[in-house]
DNA sequence: GCTAGAGTGGAGTTCTGATTCCGCTTAGGT
DNA sequence: ACCTAAGCGGAATCAGAACTCCACTCTAGC
């Protein structure tokens, strides 16, 4: 559930216990702050020096890779459980758990579908491919629906979280009533053409704003 | 087109023309590199000093506002055009042409739903729910959809925009196709409750991370 | 064509926050 | 209890970008 990367070469009892702390308090702090937040400040809500952050993760963008990471893994486990519990609406609760994961670690969406880590995301597209195959098997999503429909509803999440804050879940929920109740069987003809893999590689691989 | 403030007193020729400048290279930087370009850039590719730009707007922020200022003049003029039509789908619409002006003005989109210029985005308001209303007269959207379901679907788009770039305008238009099927009389039921005035005040007011 | 004053450019200043460095502390093996 | 390398704190350094200032250059009214 913490990690999956296996650099810890085992720390010293009082250094491990530093490390949660920091990681805690970033997650806290980005929250808070969004990507904004400054080391200092993390660094002082975890009770430590700055020194002690850099010795740890050696520069906050490491830090923030680390963090997405951990989500990621999340996500992962999060679709496979759904695949292997096999019902008909596993891609429906599976986006619905994301849309949790994603507002508890609201402070680093901003990293989360771009950047270094997108190979990370690319482990989850299969999962998430199978999860849609099953449901439109089952007739509960439309065939027309692709995989890249799922990707920019995703996406879509970000944006919601982040101006929404304290009521993000909320806010996320009614959004993914909407968007499936429009990917039903039933529901009404699709007028545009959904975005090219071509996009979305292009998409998933850019590197966005901040540094 | 251009504005709705009117603090511009005549300039001389020369200068009216590095305004308009200032203006073009900074959408265009902001559309390439998000909120973070910097004035030194903008400046250099309008041909400019630094100097004649702090002249003019003085500074980056009050540069940001004005974008924001224009883009929401038009955002309120395409809605005014609409109710004006008077035709049973013009909030359909009305959020594809939401949805193509906020990808033209994608550099700004951090600051649009949040800080200074809610006050703006309070006039933009009422007209949405003039033509959310005429919509569900006509029977075209279901009369559960509330303000607050459309307000947190424009919301919805700036990720989508600021992930796809070039490909943005295809894939907003499909998430829209999604959402409005889902959002007609005969879609299937909603599980989850909309967003509640007082959470969507609450974001409207927001001042998001940078400064 | 001349002149006043609006406009200009861009080096220098200031601010903010990341990152480095190093002398001091402490866990934990003997 | 002692020793030593892992850890620690935080002042000092560095870097990047916003913003200021002022000697100099043009536009436009005469």
């Amino acid at each position: 559930m913490t990690t999956g990367a296996g650099t810890e070469t085992k720390l010293r009892r009082d250094a491990a216990d530093n490390h949660r702390r920091l990681l805690e308090a970033a997650v806290a702090e980005f929250s808070e702050q969004g990507m904004d937040a400054c080391v200092e400040q993390i660094a002082a809500r975890a009770g430590v020096g700055i020194g002690t952050f850099y010795r740890r993760f050696g520069t906050k963008d490491a830090l923030v890779e680390r963090l997405v990471t951990d989500l990621l893994d999340e996500l992962v486990g999060s679709a496979e459980r759904r695949i292997a519990a096999g019902d008909g609406d596993g891609l429906e609760s599976y986006l619905r758990e994301v849309a949790t994961a994603l507002v508890h670690h609201r402070g680093v969406l901003a990293r989360l579908w771009s950047g270094k880590p997108a190979e990370h995301a690319e482990r989850l597209r299969p999962l998430m491919l199978q999860l849609l195959a099953h449901a439109q098997a089952q007739g509960t999503i439309r065939p027309e629906v692709g995989g890249n429909d799922i990707s920019v509803l995703m996406w879509s999440l970000r944006s919601i979280i982040e101006i929404t804050g304290a009521a993000a879940g909320v806010a996320c929920q009614r959004q993914l009533d909407f968007v499936i109740a429009g990917m039903r069987p039933g529901a009404e003809p699709l007028r545009h053409p959904a975005l090219s893999d071509r996009a979305r590689l292009k998409a998933e691989h850019r590197t966005p704003s901040r540094h």
